[in-house]
DNA sequence: CTGTATCTTTACAAAATCTTTATGACCCAA
DNA sequence: TTGGGTCATAAAGATTTTGTAAAGATACAG
């Protein structure tokens, strides 16, 4: 992912302005909170790609956010701490941390660190192209075509295709689907699914009263075959 | 993975005796290899869940063993080495290394970041498939399919399949399967489950008057084969 | 500032599913 | 034989879930 979206949580401002140039120079679009409270606010509203976690943070302990991040959240959460002890360590690790880095930190340690986490996620989803009957979906090139012709999506009804494709044959629960999409936040907001799906099947099927890509199964979600 | 299996790949000895004792004491398995050669053709012959790599090897480089056990392999390799320098860090993290720790190490931050590398790798396989007879169940993708075709089935009578498959063999009473589907207020309603019962067999048996997969224990409930 | 594309919300019809009722079969003991 | 209990099935009804169109709101580019 060459553009991946970082969340940096942190309340030093030296610190997030580091980390916001590092990044952003190497091609990440950077959102920043300054206290656990708001990271957690921003990553349900718009969920990041991954996340940069301070654990020294005023106010609810980062030990505390990882924990309540984690109860949904399941892509990289990177630690940064000044403790260097065992314990931190090893609680962070153990509460779903994917990486601990202490500061103060070397930048090209840290930005490998990133491509590591962020390459593992991805190809958790086994990236590159989907061929499904007559639809191809490039999830590198975010490109769509059917029948050879490149499809118009928007970007919202091309997150949801590409998240489709990545789980090809499970049924993805409403709630799932959503908390992907739009974040954690919009988890009974099943209308907006059946706009977008009724969009998305009206531009990839070829007949929408009788989808053959993205099946629905009733009171629980959809599939994509 | 509680018994996961670890090669350690590490030319000096009592470092891998330490590494042996330590991961032996937590429940894993271990194999050794003193030189990175004999590192790829154990881990070829029988692959590990994870690798413990030293970069600073005799003879092959570490470096090299990395990049070549990653054209095939692609479980957890956490790299071990005195080299503290940004350079071998970064270029072993994107060579493919899941982490990278610098000797000496604290024992209890390995075994936490042998775990973390673990669960995650773990989550990412994760297929459980129940197959009974010409019936398949997965219970991850919430399918379920008769000689490969994929069946239709309601929220309600997948729920109650999948409680079914989850407990072949047992003999599951009316009232315990009314309290784990409906609810615990619903276990009187035992005509509920004729119903669904009904509806099931005529979509998952051969031949529902004669029923090989789900068999009614008169009087006391239903058992899945 | 203005127009266009996109997202969000509302309203209602259609479809799918669940619940209830009715009926008949079967087994077993009185 | 007869009557009570358990079970299976069909079908009517009630309820929930889904699909669709369209209006209002918002964001964005020129």
């Amino acid at each position: 992912m060459n553009n991946a979206e970082i969340l940096i949580i942190d309340d030093e401002p030296q610190i997030r302005k580091l980390l916001q140039i590092n990044l952003e120079s190497n091609g990440y679009k950077v959102t920043q909170a300054s206290t656990g409270e708001h990271g957690l606010s921003l990553s349900a509203s718009h969920p990041p790609d991954l996340i940069l976690l301070d654990i020294g943070l005023p106010g609810k302990d980062g030990h505390q956010i990882l924990k309540e991040l984690r109860e949904w959240y399941n892509k990289p959460i990177i630690v940064l701490s000044v403790r260097d002890n065992e314990t931190d360590i090893v609680s962070a690790l153990d509460n779903g941390a994917t990486d601990y880095l202490t500061k103060p930190f070397r930048t090209g340690e840290l930005l490998a660190r990133i491509r590591s986490s962020i390459r593992r996620s991805e190809n958790a989803e086994n990236n590159s192209t989907v061929v499904c009957g007559d639809l191809e979906i490039d999830l590198i090139a975010r490109v769509v075509k059917k029948m050879g012709d490149t499809i118009k999506l928007t970007s919202t009804e091309y997150n949801l295709l590409a998240l489709f494709a990545k789980n090809g044959g499970k049924v993805l629960t409403h709630q799932f689907i959503l908390k992907e999409i739009w974040g954690y936040s919009f988890q009974t907001e099943t209308q907006y699914l059946r706009v977008f799906v009724g969009s998305l099947r009206k531009k990839i099927e070829e007949n929408p009263n009788n989808p053959q890509h993205i099946i629905t199964e009733s009171g629980v979600g959809y599939r994509f075959e």
